[in-house]
DNA sequence: CTGAAAGCGCTTACAG
DNA sequence: CTGAAAGCGCTTACAG
């Protein structure tokens, strides 16, 4: 539509200007008022001015200036996605998830990293939205766990919606994933395997969900009697060079352990790496799990056994919570379970001595 | 910087409002017009008042609106990346790229998916564009490639730089990459190797890439009097799943290749996931090339040869095109040099027979 | 249900 | 080098 500039410019139009409110309305017949009533769907409009109106606003090929909106709104129409997650793979797969849901909304989506080591993050981040004033923000973690950032977007009144492994606001501003639950998959998975010398890889202490992995992993184990050694459990950065590292030194332990479960994929495959430097075969001399499940754990080779978390869906569910008001709906009642991992075995994890 | 709210307001400002152009004119005892030329660091202000207003504005912590300055100068400060790649590992690392050039500009990135297949791509792009009065426009392959879209961004008088494997554009709208040399330097590796039955999976029609990667390839191969044989090339859609169907097409011929080279690294994991179906070991039953040198080339087993192509720094070099004029640059004359691939030995391809 | 006035916070002419 | 006026294209009060 109003896709061919050269038809002649309808009645009374300067060429090559795109129409204003004012165009829309002067060739109504109405005030400008009105026509931002028909364009903010107010229900203050006869039906019959409605229809009026917006046949001269097709016929014009009228869009309404979004600077001049937020300008008068004192709001975008951007949706800012903030985020310090080390793992490319987890940003893009959350980033589709949320144009997903942005699809069709007339928002955009503005993305924004960041680095929680910066002493300047709380200051980079209130800059970023008060000068954008965006329509609303989404966090994954870990910047979502972080409370200094959390009261600048409540002090600038930009709504947010927060994603963790566990709840830490308001329902409509929460996605929580159980990851406790996924992990402690994990564990009884290994233990069911018969391991008993396990190793774990932790994500960054800086990261709530590697303390909420970890601990869902080391229960499940206790349940089967295995108990969590330790000298066993190292910590990585969630990036695949923290991997290789970590797991070079858990495998030049002595005795080495038979299996090891990381806090992510991306790290996982650091273990295969450091395992085939050090002439290990998975699974046979080693078994495997990984956390979350990207495209690639089922790329590589062997497929990673891992558990499975719906990186995309909980983008699009944040971004979904966030425009609820905006079709009004109640974002706290909005029909969003907590999102269960699961684990999805493959090849990377088998019997121990099998 | 004007991060502590608590603090009482400087001198004769309503509280919990942001400091505007006003006060700071006010307070400055100058017209807002200078405190516009001191923003806009126009040379035409006295040493002395420029100094008096800059205190002034540090001071109250003034921040221009974004919005009031994007509508009268009819520009927003949004950069849009318009994608239709379909490899989300190429998209998150050309999107680093052009966030590294952003850094510190005051520009941030709108990142916008589309598919070319629709029939409403052109009017959608357009909207886009129109709508958020983009500041510019960054385009890998293939929308890069598509002239109606180049057509509609003239149309609206938005900069944009396009980046492609052939020059299609003046110097200062064009980042060329010379994927005709790269996929060159693969089949005289391959060759060099031994191999001559040799099969090649391009990428999908669309994409100009997948006729220069395969023209150099094959011209190369010609050279050391090696035939590229039509029944070995398939067309896939440099998708990991195109990559999977094509290999197992080309490794049920009889004879089957020795060596396959994909257009691109995510099908050359569909290549490994294919032999590994069949029952063949790579590289000792099959050679495999691919081409990007994606961060997962160097983390897969085994570690799979490819063509490098710089992608994070293809997008910084775009970005800093568009950002040129801002900064006084004619974008023609920036010293960016054509990308030139160059290729990566690992271990997925070795010498036939040995 | 509809409109005239004032305002959002900046910049572009135009003077001086 | 500096400023008063008008304008960018919308919306918010406030009337009626």
């Amino acid at each position: 539509m109003a896709d061919d500039d050269t038809a002649p410019a309808p009645s009374g139009l300067k060429p090559g200007k795109r129409p204003t409110i004012n165009d829309v309305a002067r060739i109504a017949g109405v005030s400008k008022k009105t026509v931002s009533r028909v364009i903010n769907l107010s229900p203050f409009v006869r039906e019959e001015t409605r229809v009026k109106v917006t046949a001269v606003i097709d016929d014009l090929g009228f869009v309404p200036d979004l600077q001049a909106r937020g300008l008068a709104f004192r709001r975008s129409f951007l949706v800012g996605l903030i985020y310090d997650n080390p793992s490319p793979n987890y940003v893009v797969n959350m980033q589709q998830g949320v144009l997903d849901a942005l699809k069709g909304s007339g928002l955009e989506l503005v993305v924004h990293p960041c680095s929680r080591q910066s002493d300047t993050v709380v200051a980079d981040i209130r800059a970023f939205v008060e000068r954008q004033k965006l329509f609303g923000v989404i966090l994954p973690p870990s910047v979502s766990e972080d409370e200094r950032v959390i009261q600048t977007l409540r002090d600038l009144d930009c709504p947010y919606v927060r994603i963790a492994s566990i709840s830490l606001d308001a329902p409509g501003a929460m996605l929580v994933t159980n990851d406790h639950l996924g992990a402690a998959e994990a564990g009884r998975h290994l233990a069911d395997l018969g391991h008993t010398r396990i190793g774990f890889i932790s994500g960054p202490a800086s990261f709530r969900s590697s303390a909420v992995r970890g601990g869902g992993f080391r229960e499940a184990l206790a349940e089967k009697g295995v108990a969590l050694d330790d000298r066993y459990v190292a910590e990585g950065a969630y990036t695949f060079e923290s991997g290789v590292e970590a797991a070079m030194g858990l495998l030049a332990l002595d005795p080495r352990p038979t299996a090891i479960f990381t806090g992510n994929d991306e790290m996982a495959l650091g273990v295969f790496k450091a395992a085939r430097d050090m002439g290990l075969a998975i699974p046979d001399d080693l078994s495997v799990v990984g956390f979350d499940d990207l495209p690639m754990a089922s790329r590589v080779w062997p497929n990673l056994t891992s558990v499975r978390l719906p990186i995309r869906d909980m983008g699009r569910m944040a971004a979904e919570k966030l425009l609820a008001p905006m079709r009004g709906i109640d974002p706290a009642r909005l029909e969003q379970p907590e999102v269960r991992p699961s684990l999805v075995v493959r090849e990377s994890a088998r019997r121990l001595g099998a």
